[in-house]
DNA sequence: GTAGAATTGCAATATTATAACCTAAGGGTA
DNA sequence: TACCCTTAGGTTATAATATTGCAATTCTAC
């Protein structure tokens, strides 16, 4: 993503791509996880479950860690949020609803993540199952380097 | 790997892998440090720094968690182990020395963990490099599902 | 042998995540 | 509406992973 961008179409995009998702599987977006799925997006860094917490606070929800990992168990569950575990962190999903292996780019210098086309991850998934005589059912992939921004800016 | 190899051999490759960098870069093999080192290999299996800590223990090496967690980081930083960063677990490298992008296959199975080859990885990296724009420094791709041996066995 | 750097010992604490148990809220059905 | 059942959330405690800070020791180069 650029970085003048109309960070607000990401937001609603990602809210109404998950109330989509929760109604056809007849779960239930509630406040709190609503509330966590916004302040993912509130940006594109990953961002840590415990940074959640006093912001949920501040907005006058229950604060203790159970609940915030329940929303995010709830939100990596329905696809609509990955973990970066090099980070222990949490970030909204381009392209929920399509099951498709996933992997980030994230810039060592501004923070921002970017999701990494699934096209080239499928096809290294082939080729290592050729090679290896495995077969992948999941994986993640974390780059980490610089940005286009950061690059030039560099 | 297979299931029946002659894993002796690895520990004594990786040992004297390790020596041989440390020679190499006017680093210190401590008893601690050859000694985690050898821990991490008794298998191909990652393995968590506080499942360490009570072997240290028993062959009289001071065991706190600082120490373990030094004596890896001594060893990452060295290139003769990784981490894995989905597991919170640590593993030897099969090709410590060359810089290359990393990453391993995991079966969900039998625990075993395979690095992947790095012609792939940096096909990968340098699509994405090409696609995104991005300068990409370090990586991790963690893998899992069924190692081959566990496909046929099920 | 001495100074400076690297390593280790040790105690405390930070950070991330989960368990266990109970209460409350939603949703269907007689 | 009353009932039942399932899901979600509140609360407390604790587990699991990792780091900080400082003192003591060991190594190495001079």
């Amino acid at each position: 993503m650029s970085q003048h961008h109309d960070h607000g179409h990401c937001i609603a995009s990602a809210m109404d791509t998950a109330k989509k998702l929760c109604e056809q599987q007849g779960a239930r977006l509630t406040p709190v996880r609503r509330r966590v799925l916004e302040l993912i997006w509130q940006n594109h860094k990953p961002i840590g479950a415990y940074e959640l917490l006093p912001q949920l606070a501040a907005d006058g929800f229950n604060s203790a860690p159970p609940t915030v990992y329940r929303a995010l168990d709830f939100l990596l569950e329905l696809g609509v949020v990955h973990r970066i575990s090099s980070l222990n962190a949490f970030i909204g999903c381009d392209q929920p609803g399509l099951s498709h292996p996933t992997g980030f780019f994230i810039c060592k210098e501004c923070g921002n993540a970017t999701e990494l086309p699934a096209k080239h991850l499928t096809k290294l998934a082939q080729a290592l199952e050729a090679e290896l005589g495995v077969s992948i059912e999941s994986g993640s992939h974390e780059l980490s380097g610089l940005c286009s921004s950061c690059r030039t800016a560099a």
